[in-house]
Parts: C-alpha cells; sequence; structure tokens
DNA sequence: CATCAGCACGTTATAACATTGCGTCCACGA
DNA sequence: TCGTGGACGCAATGTTATAACGTGCTGATG
C-alpha cells in the first residue's frame, strides 16, 4: 500500500460516465471553446456528440458511418480527423492509441493527461487522472533529460462487470 | 520530491541501448526460447536482430523493406505480424502503440512492463522501468475492480540530446 | 514405416486507419 | 469591395493490419 498523500482524482467516484449528462458535458464543451475564442462548429459538435452517445471508444470510421445514418450526411474522412484533431487539441477527445480510437474527455474543464482503462471485453474504457503517476513520469522524465509534451496511458484488461460476469 | 524508499530499475543507468550489445541480447533471447520451450525461427531471430539494429521503433513494414533488402527475402506482411506477435507474446518486443511501431525490449529476463519515452524529434526512444508506476496502476485498478493485462505507458517529447540540439 | 497432429510460414486479397493536395465557401475586417 | 483565413468537400492515395486458405516440416504414435 502506498496508501498516502495525494489520492487519486477519479472525479470522486469511479465512472463518471454514467453521471455526467452528454447534454450537459457537450455544453460545457461549448462553452470552453467560446471562452477560448476557437470555434465549436456544427460538424465538430455532431462528432462529440456522437462520442458521447457512444458509451465506448469509436473509430473515425464508425464515426463517419454514424454521421451517415444520424442525418444522412455523408463525411470523408478527412473531414473527420480533422474535426477530432481539432477535439483533440481542444482536449476535448483522447484518442485511446491501443485501439485506434476515440473518446470525450470527461473533464476537459480540468488540465487532463488520462489514463484508461479499457476493457478487452465489453469494450468500454474508463479514464481517470492520477496526478501521482504524473509526478512520477514527470520525475523519471527528469532524469533522462527529457521534455515530455504528450503522455499516453493505457491499460488494458477486464472490467468489474465483466469479470462478474465471467465468473457466473 | 517523491525522492525516497524505491527507485526506477532503469538498467542501473538510463540508456542501455548503448550497452547491451544487440548480439548479446539476441544470444539471451534465444536462450530465453530454448528455456521456455518455444522455437527462436530464423526468420523470427533476423527480425528482432533487425529492431536492435534500427536503433529507433521499426514499423512492421520498415521491417519488410529490410528483410528484402538483407537477403533479398520476400515477406508477406502476416509473416512479419505472426513473428512481431511471437516476439511480443515472449516479451522480447513491444509495440509503440503512439507509432504503430516496434522495439526490441532491453530486459527480456527481467518481468517488463515497460515505460518508453519517444523523442518526436530524432524518433529515438528509449526504455524506462518505473515499479512505483507500476504500483500505482494496479492501486488504481484494484479501486476500480479492474484486472489488468497489458499496460501501455508512452511518453513523447523532446530527449536530452535533440534538446541541447535545439537550443544550439 | 505410415500417418497424423501441430506449427511456422507463404500467398492473395482485403479491411481498417490515416493523410495529401487541392478546391470551394463563407464570415469578417480593411 | 476585396482580400484573408478558417472550415469543410472531395478524390486519390498511403499506411497499418488481418482474414482465409494452402504448403511443408517435424516429431510422436501405432
Amino acid at each position: 500500500m502506498t496508501g498516502s498523500s495525494i489520492r487519486p482524482q477519479p472525479c470522486t467516484d469511479q465512472n463518471c460516465r454514467g453521471k455526467h449528462a452528454p447534454r450537459e458535458r457537450v455544453a460545457l464543451a461549448k462553452s470552453i471553446c467560446e471562452e477560448r475564442g476557437v470555434q465549436m462548429t456544427k460538424l465538430r459538435q455532431q462528432i462529440l456528440e456522437l462520442l458521447w452517445a457512444s458509451g465506448r471508444p469509436a473509430g473515425a470510421y464508425e464515426l463517419i458511418e454514424a454521421l451517415k445514418l444520424r442525418d444522412s450526411r455523408p463525411v470523408g474522412p478527412p473531414t473527420v480527423y480533422r474535426a477530432l484533431e481539432f477535439l483533440m487539441m481542444q482536449g476535448l477527445v483522447s484518442k485511446i492509441e491501443s485501439l485506434n480510437a476515440y473518446v470525450p474527455c470527461v473533464h476537459p474543464e480540468r488540465d487532463h493527461d488520462c489514463l484508461f482503462f479499457i476493457c478487452s471485453d465489453c469494450r468500454a474504457s474508463v479514464e481517470l487522472e492520477d496526478p501521482r503517476i504524473k509526478g512520477l513520469l514527470a520525475e523519471d522524465a527528469a532524469v533522462l533529460g527529457f521534455v515530455a509534451t504528450r503522455r499516453t496511458i493505457e491499460v488494458e484488461g477486464t472490467c468489474a462487470q465483466c469479470m462478474e460476469a465471467g465468473a457466473a
């Protein structure tokens, strides 16, 4: 047990996804963009909504499909990738590298830098923040004289629900 | 500073890549396979050697090219991907997800679970072990009731050499 | 010895993910 | 009114990864 000092800030309990209404998160994203003087266009917003609606990491081509279905809007890959890039720049979306998929960031209002737990079974992902890990990474980087710009931390495995289901 | 307790085990100093001779590491890999009763075939060994020779993360298709050049041996993508999968299973190679590229593991003899620092400038990567981070991840996973099987920790940025070069 | 199982690897095709390059439209300010 | 810059449309292409199926070797067993 390292059970001392600073605890992780997992949004108080572990699964924010259920707690924050997608609409509210999208509204928050819009206000953030406004503050920053950048444009939350219709396309960008739709993509963010789709990601929130999805409940699990979504690939770019899934989003293309979804946009086509949702309002018969045919968009090409570059369009979607540009929108995703914008959303990532703004910290509203993260890419899960090990899945080549994208998820909405639960706390764009805070400075992110997230840690993802990804269930190989149900394909869901949970986002967590753990400043202690961030600290250790900073420490290790300092030892190497390395100046970090981006961190990717992904843990694959089986989530609690799937463990139970599997055990049954 | 968290400068107490257990320190990372970065192979004593930070950049093993220079210290361990590729040949010796390949030999080690072979002996490990032998112990485990799995086959280090010619192809697998060649790929491992190429990765060691490369000095930086190499993509699967780069390896295909290299094999073609090296001994006019034309292999298809599935062949290379299978070999890489084997090497990863044995802990001899890791995939850098954020680059879609592969690197040889410096310490297959130890239980790995590595942390990579990747320079966006020179494209080199440095592998580190930090048991403290592993511990924190385990702790966070436990809180979620999550059973982890694989960890991906990648830090992108600029390495010390490139920082200096850039500053000049 | 025949045979059969297991495996590594070969081969073709295709899926999945991502980018380049260029053109158009539109809002906004000079 | 014109020019500028950002966002998007679009065609083509590049890059990464896998599916599906076939072949050849090796080693165990009857």
